[in-house]
DNA sequence: CAGATACATGCATACAAACGTATATATAGG
DNA sequence: CCTATATATACGTTTGTATGCATGTATCTG
């Protein structure tokens, strides 16, 4: 969890609404997330990659599916940078304008 | 102030740097931040119109220079997601590594 | 008006990010 | 083993960002 790249994580509104939603719920599967942005499954899953790899969020398999969730160790102040971006982001509509799925 | 844009402008070790040094003191100029960070002058003018053009910061001229501050009508999640980062840059060093101002 | 200082911007380039499409991997069930 | 579903990744392309260098603009001084 490095500070110089947590705000690159954040620099994109798929990954910020990917984000708000595990905000929400404890856990959720990436088809779901890819339904609810209406964005394709790829996209979806390449944009987990990276807040993965920035150690925002934690993956877990069961099954055929993987959950996703914010990640548990993440540092105080970066948790509630992301509860402040959910409070800016309430009003912005659920799915991203672009790249509808098929 | 634009929520979408706002992470965007915080995705670049030098603008974080800038905005740091800006909460630590009421105003800075120009020339005092591209010396403080070693970074050419150019550099810096262009990372402050980000910050400028995004709404983080404001500017003031007095006469040949121009006087950088936190925008004073910075919404408070905004403002606290800067003192985060603020918290979390404290232990860097001050300089960004590449590119030392001739 | 000329020159100096502080800052901004235009241009070309280098580099990284994001995307669509196609394909690979993994698990579950017959 | 074969198929289907869910997810990840490779590839090529496009778009965006950051930078250096050079130049433009603004203000002050003389």
């Amino acid at each position: 969890m490095d500070e110089e790249n947590f705000y690159d994580a954040l620099a994109d509104p798929v990954r910020c609404r990917l984000l708000v939603m595990l905000l929400d719920v404890n856990e959720r599967c990436v088809c779901e997330m890819h339904a609810a942005l209406s964005a394709s499954q790829p996209k979806v899953s390449r944009h987990l990659a990276v807040l993965r790899d920035a150690g925002l969020v934690a993956a877990r398999r069961e099954g055929v599916w993987m959950h996703y969730r914010i990640h548990p160790d993440l540092p105080t102040w970066a948790y509630r940078t992301l509860l402040h971006m959910k409070d800016g982001l309430a009003s912005l509509p659920a799915s991203v304008s672009s790249n509808p799925a098929p």
